[in-house]
DNA sequence: CTGTATCCGCCTGGATACTG
DNA sequence: CAGTATCCAGGCGGATACAG
């Protein structure tokens, strides 16, 4: 009856944390852009291609929920709006750029993966005959 | 008219190409239990709380295609199937342990910053009064 | 310029039942 | 044991219109 076989659950997972915060598509980019410096609502908007009103905005005030980015909001006409990196903000970019070297390194390896994968399955008695 | 405005796409962004894999909520958890040695299906499935069935073949099935993770069916009866990382997935674990260690490093100061943040929306007087 | 509000299609993911 | 198949609710995200 010993514990042989521990659980893990999502709560316990570390990694999830992180997730929780850096899987949305669009966080990663509006991070990736402001880690060149502060930014207007506007600029991200043109800087970053497909991206919606709707969801520029959404990630931008996750974002600065979670205390990654600071908005600051300069009361003119018309109205100037300015986003930046917190400190904290900035202790994931040198993780992001961990993950673009592991991309650059092995994403090849899992496209090929992919293609193999998908020919077999298309046809299944590929290797063996013929 | 020079190019003082970088365009980001979605495509370009190798930070994507790894969250493609792996902002899967259960895909980083299949690969920590699969991290600890060849696993089986029904094994994989009491190790992970509140996994359902769909979840985890579709999780396996992704990661298979992408060349993370190795299939092994013995065909016996019952039929038995192993799971287990390919190099490919091994190269992950280290990343796995940065993505914790930031987790466990800085998921207070989120939480913190989350709580402030709610607290100010409910109350937007606070610390200017009372 | 910097948003908010609404509608709505699509896909993710859970529950359930069935198969080799 | 190790899946497959189907139904279905809920949320994500785009398009559009409107506001301060």
């Amino acid at each position: 009856m010993a514990k042989r076989d521990p659980i893990i659950t999502l709560e316990e997972c570390s990694y999830r944390k992180i997730l929780d915060i850096v899987s949305s598509k669009w966080a990663v980019l509006v991070m990736a852009v402001l880690s060149g410096g502060t930014k207007r609502y506007g600029e991200l908007r043109r800087r970053i291609a497909d991206i919606s009103q709707k969801m520029l905005t959404q990630t931008l005030k996750q974002l600065e929920r979670d205390g990654l980015v600071e908005r600051n909001a300069i009361p003119s006409v018309p109205p100037t709006v300015e986003y930046s990196l917190t400190p904290l903000g900035q202790t994931l970019i040198p993780h992001f750029a961990q993950m673009r070297q592991w991309a650059n390194e092995y994403y090849d390896s899992v496209e090929r993966a992919r293609m193999d994968y998908d020919r077999k399955a298309e046809n299944p008695a590929a290797g063996e005959q013929r």
